[in-house]
DNA sequence: ATTATCTATAGATCTATAGATAATGC
DNA sequence: ATTATCTATAGATCTATAGATAATGC
């Protein structure tokens, strides 16, 4: 019994304990991750090393290797989990008994706002050069072709239904979609705007420069409330 | 005689030949300079070795260092160099007899298409973590910095002078100018959009954004040669 | 017995230095 | 004599493996 309350207190794991005492404070596997994120998105991925991400969580170097086979594999586990997390919280599809300009709208909001508060920071970790190069490139690739092609039909639909005008569909797409790409490297949490209102804002933002009529754009926020 | 025209054809220098045989281009120096930038733009500053840019020159590694003293002055080099090149291409001072917008229009063109024509590639270069943490940061934060209060100090005018409205400006200025830091990632030379043109249709998008009046922008456009 | 850590270390880098070498310049 | 390269290598990493160790579980 008094074993069982110090089990509930001081987590009693099985296994040689840590040097630094340093409790686990999610698991060891994830408490790697996220130290490791933090990390390769300030000083990069080449630039940090295995005993870095160690020390961050308070165990030695080699131990880092009872969780990841190799270095690589964790960059690999951030990318691929938080782009699951992406797939589920953008809007499934796009409801075709929406306009266009609906359903690109809140397509943007979803995203920018999954940008600021995804838990690795995913925003920081997309622009490392290891991402755009490599053997991780490709998966990092084609979930970014997914996403930017959605938004370009989006885009393109809702010129057809004459809510936008563009002079070339490609340079407004990415233009757009970079507002959300760009977007990690100002934000902070700021207590004075939320991440809410902020995609709100970059939302709006982008619509106007889609040159939709603020009227109509007024409809659509109000719709899916916005102030 | 026949010893001037060699020199002339072959460039016969100082010093022992390379073994690769492979000709200076610009200057010795000035090649690094090029083949760094490439590489650092592809993998990064960390996971670029001296021995991959001596190679991409035809140099072995060791003598890369009778042209840098440590590696790392040669992305000091690249980022002085084109901050200095950013300064010069940029409009010097906003003329206060331009109406902001007029002002904010040039500027953001400029800027536009500095990134995409820029030779070392800096738009590439930007992203790198180490420019953004570590020793180089400060200086690279510093005209980053500069260039953002441009921007604001002209959307904050544009609005008092009725041609702009945004909701908040610090986010509008950061989205406005992160079109341009995201543009990298996306342009690639292609012969169908000239750099200009692209400039051109990503300062529309911006205006635009920043709500300024369909005429007004046309009126704009006209004074300084968009079609 | 099983588990999660530890220590020790191999082997592969990578940056930078020292000193030799092969050209031109005078 | 001066210059720009070369070869050889020191010394400092860094990733990953092998095998020991100190807990819990049964």
């Amino acid at each position: 019994m008094a074993k069982q309350r110090l089990t509930k207190e001081h987590k009693a794991r099985v296994g040689r304990p840590r040097s630094s005492k340093r409790p686990i404070v999610e698991s060891a596997r994830e408490d790697v991750l996220r130290a490791a994120a933090t990390l390769f998105s300030k000083q990069g991925y080449s630039a940090t090393s295995t005993r870095q991400i160690a020390e961050a969580i308070g165990i030695k170097q080699p131990s880092l290797f009872s969780h990841f086979k190799k270095k690589e594999h964790i960059l690999q586990e951030l990318v691929h989990k938080s782009t699951e997390r992406m797939f589920e919280a953008l809007p499934k599809s796009d409801d075709e008994t929406q306009s266009a300009a609906d359903s690109l709208y809140l397509l943007m909001r979803c995203d920018f706002l999954f940008l600021m508060t995804e838990p690795y920071g995913i925003g920081g970790l997309l622009h490392l050069p290891e991402l755009r190069n490599g053997p991780l490139a490709d998966a990092v690739a084609q979930s970014r072709h997914q996403v930017i092609e959605r938004y370009q039909r989006l885009i393109a639909r809702g010129v057809k239904q004459g809510d936008f005008q563009t002079q070339d569909l490609a340079v407004a797409t990415h233009t757009v979609f970079g507002m959300g790409e760009s977007l990690w490297s100002w934000y902070s949490h700021d207590p004075t705007r939320s991440p809410e209102k902020i995609a709100e804002q970059i939302a709006d933002l982008a619509m106007h420069a889609l040159k939709i009529d603020a009227r109509k754009l007024d409809a659509i926020k109000l719709r899916y409330g916005a102030d």
